[in-house]
DNA sequence: GGATCGATCGGCT
DNA sequence: GCCGATCGATCCG
């Protein structure tokens, strides 16, 4: 299995989207190979994009969106939740792929240890949930994915054909602008293992 | 199955 | 001070 290369994400940030449904996400954790395969992501695009942590400028917190592309942007939010991001694009321009679930493929019982003994539908099925299940913590913000080294990365994978992958509205954004009304949500049509239905 | 609500704290204004 | 790219428990049907 080769590795992404920082070529593929350095894309137009809808285009890497798609593509990343069906690829596999892989944490190296304690030696052991965790992975599964993405089935739903959103794509967070540019300070226009009034839903993006990007939109008021560079701060501390969001830096990683401003940087090259093949980096984890990693974000704790609601006091206990992480959240995973890969960027996309390129430097000085905020844009990113939010990993919203994965379909689990290795590893599996590792993470139903680190998550409680969870149903398999519910390990990684949500973007805090995944990060729960495959120890993904500030630690790996601002991380290179595409280091050789590197103890997370995504693996080329089967990829999805148009008819298996849709789109909707991104989850949790609201609003009338158009960025916010944006079909910038990709996910496997009939996954059991995305978020929502 | 779906809706509602509380937990809990870092980053930003 | 305020609020959030969420989750899990609990309620209802």
């Amino acid at each position: 299995m080769s590795r992404l290369s920082r070529d593929f994400f350095a894309r137009d940030t809808l285009t890497v989207a798609r593509e990343l449904l069906g690829q596999r996400l892989v944490r190296v954790l304690d030696g052991e190979r965790l992975s599964g395969r993405i089935v739903e992501v959103e794509a967070y695009i540019g300070e226009d994009d009034r839903a993006s942590h990007a939109h008021c400028g560079p701060t501390g917190r969001n830096a990683p969106m401003f940087g090259p592309p093949g980096y984890a942007y990693v974000y704790f939010i609601y006091g206990m939740h992480h959240c995973f991001n890969v960027v996309t694009e390129r430097e000085n321009y905020p844009a990113a792929v939010l990993i919203r679930a994965l379909e689990p493929l290795q590893g599996i019982e590792a993470m139903r240890a680190r998550r409680d003994g969870v149903p398999n539908l519910r390990l990684t099925s949500g973007p805090a949930r995944l990060c729960q299940a495959l120890g993904i913590d500030r630690l790996f913000d601002g991380a290179d994915l595409c280091a050789p080294d590197a103890l997370l990365f995504i693996e080329q994978d089967a990829g999805v054909p148009d008819d298996a992958a849709a789109t909707g509205s991104r989850v949790g954004v609201r609003g009338n602008a158009a960025a916010l009304t944006a079909p910038w949500r990709f996910y496997i049509r009939g996954s059991r293992h995305v978020s929502r239905q």
